[in-house]
DNA sequence: TTGCCGATTACCT
DNA sequence: GGTAATCGGCAAC
C-alpha cells in the first residue's frame, strides 16, 4: 500500500468537524487518526479515548467559571487548534478545542492504537508500547508546550485526519471522567468516551472486545 | 511573593 | 493498593 501519510494527509478533518457540539466531536474523533511529524519520524495513532471538557459550566474543565489565564488561552480561541498544557510537574495533555471563540471548551486525547511509527513509540516509552493515558499519548508523540495551540486542520506537524475506519456507536463506552474528584457532582459526569475493548485505565479490558455482546450483565443502558 | 495542588504515571509492596 | 517524583499555574496573602 501507499505510504499511510499521503493518504492521511488528504483526509485532514475540516475546521467545520471541530466547531460543533462538544460531546458529538468527542465521540466522532473515536476511530480517527492523529498524525505527528518530527525529524525523527512519523507516529500515528487511532484514537480510541477522550474525554469532553465543557467550558465555563463544567467545574472540571480549566476553564470553569469563565477563566481565562495565559495557559488557557488557547482553549477561548478559534475550534480545531491543540491545547497542549503542562501537569503534575513532569507530564503534558493535548486537547482539542471545540466550538466558537468565547466558548472554551475542547477533548482531551486519552489514548490509542499505534498505526504508524511503533519502533518510535517504543523509544520515546523507554520501551513501552502501551499509549493509554493522556500523558503516555504526549510522550509517544512528542507533543509538549511548542505544539501548543497548532492548527490542527492543516496537514502539518500535527494534524487528525479520517481515513474510513468505523467505530459503531453501541461499540462507545460514556463513563465518569478521570482524575478530576475535586469537580464535585461533575466528576461523575458520563464525558469520558471509550472504545469498548481498548485497555483504557480503570476498565475491564474484556468487555466486548469482538464487537460480541459478550456477557451484557445486569443494567441495561440506555 | 508564597503555598497548595493538579485533566498522571511508574514502581513499590 | 499506596505513593514518590517534580514544577508550573493560579489564587490568596
Amino acid at each position: 500500500m501507499a505510504y499511510p501519510l499521503e493518504v492521511w494527509q488528504r483526509a485532514v478533518l475540516p475546521r467545520e468537524f471541530y466547531q460543533r457540539d462538544t460531546v458529538a466531536v468527542a465521540r466522532e474523533l473515536l476511530g480517527k487518526v492523529l498524525v505527528r511529524r518530527t525529524p525523527e519520524g512519523v507516529v500515528a495513532l487511532r484514537l480510541m479515548e477522550v474525554e469532553a471538557y465543557l467550558g465555563v459550566d463544567d467545574p472540571a474543565a480549566h476553564t470553569a467559571g469563565g477563566r481565562r489565564t495565559p495557559r488557557n488561552e488557547v482553549m477561548w480561541g478559534e475550534a480545531g487548534h491543540l491545547y497542549v498544557y503542562f501537569t503534575y510537574g513532569m507530564h503534558f495533555c493535548a486537547n482539542v478545542v471545540t466550538r466558537a471563540p468565547g466558548q472554551p471548551e475542547a477533548v482531551l486525547l486519552r489514548g490509542g492504537v499505534v498505526l504508524w511509527g511503533d519502533e518510535l513509540v517504543q523509544r520515546r516509552r523507554r520501551g513501552r508500547g502501551d499509549v493509554n493515558g493522556p500523558a503516555k499519548l504526549c510522550q509517544a508523540l512528542a507533543l509538549t508546550r511548542r505544539e501548543n495551540g497548532t492548527d490542527l486542520t492543516e496537514a502539518g506537524e500535527v494534524f487528525l485526519a479520517e481515513d474510513g475506519f468505523c467505530v459503531p456507536p453501541e461499540r462507545v463506552l460514556a463513563v465518569p471522567r478521570v482524575g478530576v474528584e475535586y469537580a464535585g457532582a461533575a466528576a461523575l459526569w458520563p464525558l469520558r468516551f471509550v472504545v469498548r475493548g481498548f485497555p483504557a485505565v480503570g476498565l475491564r479490558s474484556d468487555d466486548g472486545a469482538e464487537g460480541l455482546p459478550s456477557r451484557r450483565g445486569a443494567p441495561k443502558p440506555r
